[in-house]
DNA sequence: CGCGACTCCTGCCGGC
DNA sequence: TGCCGGCAGGAGTCGC
């Protein structure tokens, strides 16, 4: 469900009813996410007071007086603040609840996110290894170009390695090549220094203005603050397989790149 | 090391 | 109407 945008979104919704909060009780109801959530994160986090909400990547960073929450939220994941003691779901897997009577709640029906306590953000396994983040001063086109000589890897999976660069997931990184005129399948290594400007500038564009209109709402995203995202309308080639390209009105095409659905413009992608 | 395939899980949609 | 296959916004891991 989420990429940058999504998270980003989330990110802004839940901030202001965390800052500040004490952490009164978490409650997992069921620890059987994509890593099993370890048993001291309870005992870490309680009594521990919010002092902001971060984001590196896809993650997102609760950092309190006693350390920081890392959460995932997958393929289908959200997080959303209710009244405390609001009756939870199946797919409801821990409350954060908070002194002033609300709670962060955690929903992700197939349980591909994840929460893991740590007391240092940078170190973390999960966030060690990952490269620049797509909005900061340190992406460019001239990173990518020297990060993509000699590589064979189709562009568009070369973008969505979270190694080479975060937050570019499946709908950004084919919203960003049509933008960049690039055809998805070409090979990383044989793109010009030129042409990775375009792209770099075409990712920062798309993320930024996916952020500005609340992420993309496809079927179940909503923002903390409960309000679908409005991006979906701006999308000129994610699900639009079959429909008139919006520059020359050619049919948009749909293949599949390392198991992903890939759309892209025949004429206009090169 | 680079790369492609596989995997985790539930929900939903289209086709028969 | 009901069943079944396929696909879904992620990303770590494994094998070559």
């Amino acid at each position: 469900m989420p990429e940058l945008p999504e998270v980003e979104t989330s990110r802004r919704g839940i901030e202001p009813f965390l800052v500040g909060e004490q952490i009164y009780e978490i409650i997992i109801r069921n620890r059987g996410l994509r890593w099993p959530v370890a048993h001291d994160v309870e005992r870490r986090l309680t009594g521990a007071t919010v002092t902001s909400v971060g984001r590196r990547a896809k993650y997102l960073l609760i950092n309190t007086s006693a350390g920081t929450a890392i959460v995932h939220l997958g393929m289908s994941g959200s997080v959303f603040i209710v009244d405390r003691g609001t009756p939870a779901g199946v797919h409801d897997h821990f409350d954060v609840d908070l002194s002033g009577g609300k709670s962060l709640r955690y929903r992700d029906p197939r349980r591909f996110g994840s929460l893991h306590w740590t007391d240092n953000p940078a170190g973390h396994w999960l966030l060690r290894n990952l490269g620049p983040e797509p909005l900061s001063d340190r992406f460019d086109g001239d990173y990518l170009w020297l990060k993509s000589r000699g590589r064979r890897v189709a562009v568009k999976q070369f973008i969505m390695n979270a190694g080479i660069v975060v937050g570019v997931g499946n709908i950004y990184a084919s919203e960003a090549l049509f933008i960049a005129g690039i055809h998805p399948r070409r090979a990383a290594g044989r793109i010009s220094q030129s042409r990775y400007m375009k792209l770099a500038a075409a990712i920062k564009e798309v993320l930024a203005r996916a952020i500005k209109a609340g992420g993309t709402t496809l079927r179940d995203f909503y923002g903390g603050d409960g309000e679908a995202g409005y991006f979906r309308q701006q999308l000129d080639v994610y699900g639009r397989d079959g429909e008139g390209c919006r520059h020359c009105g050619r049919e948009i095409s749909l293949i599949v790149l390392g198991q992903r659905s890939t759309f892209y413009c025949k004429s206009c992608q090169r």
